[in-house]
DNA sequence: TCCTTGTTGCGACTGAGTTGCAACAGCGTT
DNA sequence: AACGCTGTTGCAACTCAGTCGCAACAAGGA
């Protein structure tokens, strides 16, 4: 349920240098700060943090570099319902898909495993001869702790 | 699959005076766009052709009126995998939830309607005790004619 | 017809994301 | 270890979607 994040570190850097991408210090400075993530992130929150560690990485390189990864199918794109504007929110891509459900009234986001989602999107490619590259389940509503 | 638009026409209208929100010319003309609609449009080809209605409607009268129709759960909002820019579709909410596949070569949208996807939603109403207010899948691949 | 209250047009603004370009730096080659 | 090709970066200016404050306006109940 949580982020299975925090892996192997430096795993996206020598996935990309396995691709033949250049390693840039400003690509490590997000890297590192994509692999670490305890929740999920914006780009100007990652452009924060990668400053951090590389005080000149600049904005553009913060979309570059998430474009690069969303190309690779490294990196999922996720809106999370909008509830705190219309910007977007990141996170590796790791073996099963989830599905992100979004508490409109707390904000809390909670992730879910499901063998039916995967059974879902097996049918979609069945029945409409589709080929999925990504599949982006998200849910709005009301959490245990809210809902009435 | 395709739009199970072009309902009784005024339907939308009716529905919002029913709940005592007031009726004026240019939300007459954006609800008769909407209801009408053989597409999914974004807020600026709603706005084009609610002129084509109402001359004087604004583009912020289109973004506050879409908003309206959210909070009432009349339309849904979606992204359609940002194949083109960065902003949202709309369409009515009728009935059953349906799944939006976005073709990543020639950007064909496909509805599909699944008793599994029904399902994932009762399951995830139940194992995580979540009250679901929208659902919004969509993936992104490869339509039967572009696949390879 | 009047009056209250919600709605509109306007124009200026915000914030996310993009782009052209000159300077720069990986990293394979020598 | 230095070279050089080529992809990458910072910068600053830009685009575009969406928002907001406000004065004028109009829906629809009394």
């Amino acid at each position: 349920m949580p982020l299975p994040q925090t892996q192997i570190p430096g795993r996206l850097q020598s996935q990309l240098a396995g691709r033949g991408i250049r390693l840039t210090a400003p690509r490590r400075a997000i890297l590192s700060v994509i692999e670490t993530a305890t929740k999920h992130l914006d780009a100007s929150q990652i452009l924060r943090k990668a400053r951090t560690v590389d005080a000149s990485v600049n904005r553009s390189t913060v979309y570059r570099t998430l474009d690069l990864l969303k190309r690779q199918g490294l990196i999922d794109e996720l809106d999370l319902m909008h509830l705190n504007g219309e910007g977007h929110y990141y996170e590796r891509k790791l073996g099963r898909d989830h599905i992100h459900m979004a508490c409109l009234r707390c904000g809390k986001i909670t992730e879910f495993v499901s063998k039916t989602f995967e059974s879902l999107k097996k049918q979609l490619e069945r029945d409409c001869r589709f080929h999925i590259i990504v599949a982006r389940l998200e849910v709005g509503g009301y959490c245990p702790a809210c809902r009435h």
